[in-house]
DNA sequence: TCAAAAGTGTTTACCTTACACCCATGG
DNA sequence: CCATGGGTGTAAGGTAAACACTTTTGA
């Protein structure tokens, strides 16, 4: 930050990318959009635009969460700062720095179309070809951060409903690490932890109709898990 | 990345901002530049400039750490991104979006004045009083990741010069999280890591002339601790 | 011979794992 | 009464913390 001069850089453009997950029919999904023009036309994409002139690149993130996702409160919902991407040639047109974003939220409603002409759908993670500019780059890296994330954070929770049982949550673990879990000790695990999850006083709920009702719980204020629930045979990242 | 007008867009200035670390003196040290000219003139800030047109962020950080430190062999230096500061106003002039990076070096001679006017030192964190733009922030950010990065990487090596004894890496950890650690047991966890460290086959070093010689290692392969080697009362960040 | 620093051994407590078992509900 | 999923108990193995102890050097 020296030798300044307001008129000798380059002009960069500055953009948000959005890798935003979800867990549904047993699967990792992720946001994306379908490019209507060149380049990359017909391929998908992660959804992201322009971080305006009075913005910063995490409002940017949220406005761009809520155009795609329909959600009217957004502002509750994680979003976390993924990394930056700035490698010349990442768009064929100019220069763009994009700044990737990392959302997780519960099994939504289909999108509405959004506030572009692009239509936005829930796909599986790989499920879509190969991505457009470096977004299959970005959705591994975002990915990968998200299972980690798991281990010793209480965000899992983002992606359950409200109210949710043990058993909905483990899923969520199963899902995302492609691994199953023995069942009384993610229960222990996740009871010792303060402030994980609490108990809904009194509810229950029939999951599936068969077998005994499940306990509801609610997300607690905790946010980071000591000690961590780790991945079996883990190489975490 | 939708409604794409190449001319659309506010131009934005990119800049790197570097937190170099480094362990000195039993203190952790971060190296800063002294700004010469408004705004800020006189305080300290993160080393930095602007990313050129031909590179990505990354090339960048590392062209500066060049050039701030006077290494002469920056590639093999561990260099990670750390966040994107993207608030309007964080630099008055202008807008100006940076992407910050973290480096851990050795205890290296003073830095030489480097490519620029300003001269850049190193000092303890903390040590240089309210530093210019939102630097206090990106410092703390940094210190708090290089802290939790000790817990499961092999990164406290970088701090270490290329053959370094078991002490020595100790010191590093201690310095670091500001704890204490028993020696026994961090021994054991070290050399329980397959690939942390090496023995220099029949080297040893004489530390600070009284006690028994101490075995020299160096660097190994691997990257992450599996187990980790957690701080003790661990709220690891 | 003492202080200082490296290195080894051992005990104890805790945590995780694996798995057996009981409970409640729908078909 | 059986299948299904929720929930509890427990014994065995491994990891880590605490600390006593030995070794090798310089003063």
């Amino acid at each position: 930050m020296r030798g300044y001069d307001k008129y000798a850089f380059e002009p960069f453009a500055v953009t948000v990318d959005l890798a935003v997950f979800t867990v549904r029919a047993g699967e990792l999904q992720v946001l994306l959009v379908e490019r209507g023009q060149a380049p990359y036309a017909g391929r998908w994409a992660l959804p992201g635009g322009f971080v305006l002139p009075h913005e910063s690149a995490e409002t940017a993130a949220r406005r761009e969460l809520a155009e795609e996702t329909g959600i009217v409160d957004v502002s509750g919902l994680h979003l976390e700062q993924l990394r930056t991407y700035s490698e010349p040639g990442r768009d064929p047109r100019m220069r763009v720095v994009s700044v990737a974003f990392t959302a997780l939220v519960p099994d939504l409603p289909e999108p509405r179309g959004g506030g572009d002409a692009a239509q936005a759908r829930w796909l599986p993670c790989g499920g879509a070809g190969a991505l457009a500019f470096d977004h299959d780059r970005i959705l591994a890296d975002a990915r990968e951060r998200v299972g980690a994330k798991l281990e010793y954070t209480c965000l899992a929770t983002s992606f359950c409903p409200p109210e949710f049982t043990l058993g909905e949550l483990q899923q969520i673990y199963e899902t995302v690490w492609g691994t199953a879990l023995d069942r009384p000790n993610f229960r222990r695990k996740v009871l010792a932890t303060p402030g994980f999850v609490e108990p809904v006083p009194g509810a229950a709920r029939l999951t599936g109709g068969r077998g005994k009702p499940a306990a509801l719980y609610r997300a607690g204020p905790a946010t980071t898990l000591h000690p961590p629930l780790l991945r079996p045979e883990g190489r975490p990242s």
